[in-house]
DNA sequence: GCCAACGTTGGC
DNA sequence: GCCAACGTTGGC
């Protein structure tokens, strides 16, 4: 299984609209950048990921898994884009920021780090197990 | 609101 | 195929 981040503007789609959606989750469109679409369509079903708001908060809030793989995005200009659906797991004990990430030397090299601008981000399994041990989550 | 960093576009 | 110009993202 692998691991990843998905980032949204909490003033545009946050955690809660993510959770209000409930078991049948959300489709994970509008993304136009092709590492992220790339990312997306590595993904298996039962792939989890971190969900982070990005701008307002900068940080980590809850846990999000894969329940489709990369299909057409419906709402693209054109066929070369896809997207995965995603729902909200559970919520993390304790938000991760950014700024705690940083000063985290094991996530020195965490995506979120070194190149903040990408939506979608591979996360790797230390990482995953460092967010999760910082924010008290068991499992 | 500013601007640095990054990705994409398009002229050559 | 290079690279300057441009648009967008997102931290600050």
């Amino acid at each position: 299984m692998a691991y990843w981040l998905f980032k949204s503007e909490p003033n545009v789609f946050g955690w809660d609209d993510l959770i209000a959606k409930g078991e049948a989750g959300e489709e994970w469109d509008g993304v136009r950048n092709y590492q992220a679409r790339n990312n997306m369509r590595a993904m298996q079903i039962g792939d989890l990921g971190l969900f982070y708001h990005s701008n307002i908060g900068k940080e980590a809030v809850g846990i999000v898994e894969v329940i489709a793989l990369a299909h057409p995005d419906s709402t693209a200009p054109d066929t070369k884009w896809d997207c995965v659906d995603i729902r909200a797991l559970r919520k993390l004990p304790r938000p991760i920021s950014l700024d705690e990430a940083k000063a985290e030397p094991r996530l020195r090299e965490m995506v979120l780090v070194t190149n903040s601008r990408l939506s979608v981000q591979p996360v790797s399994d230390a990482e995953w197990a460092t967010i999760l041990e910082l924010s008290g989550d068991r499992g």
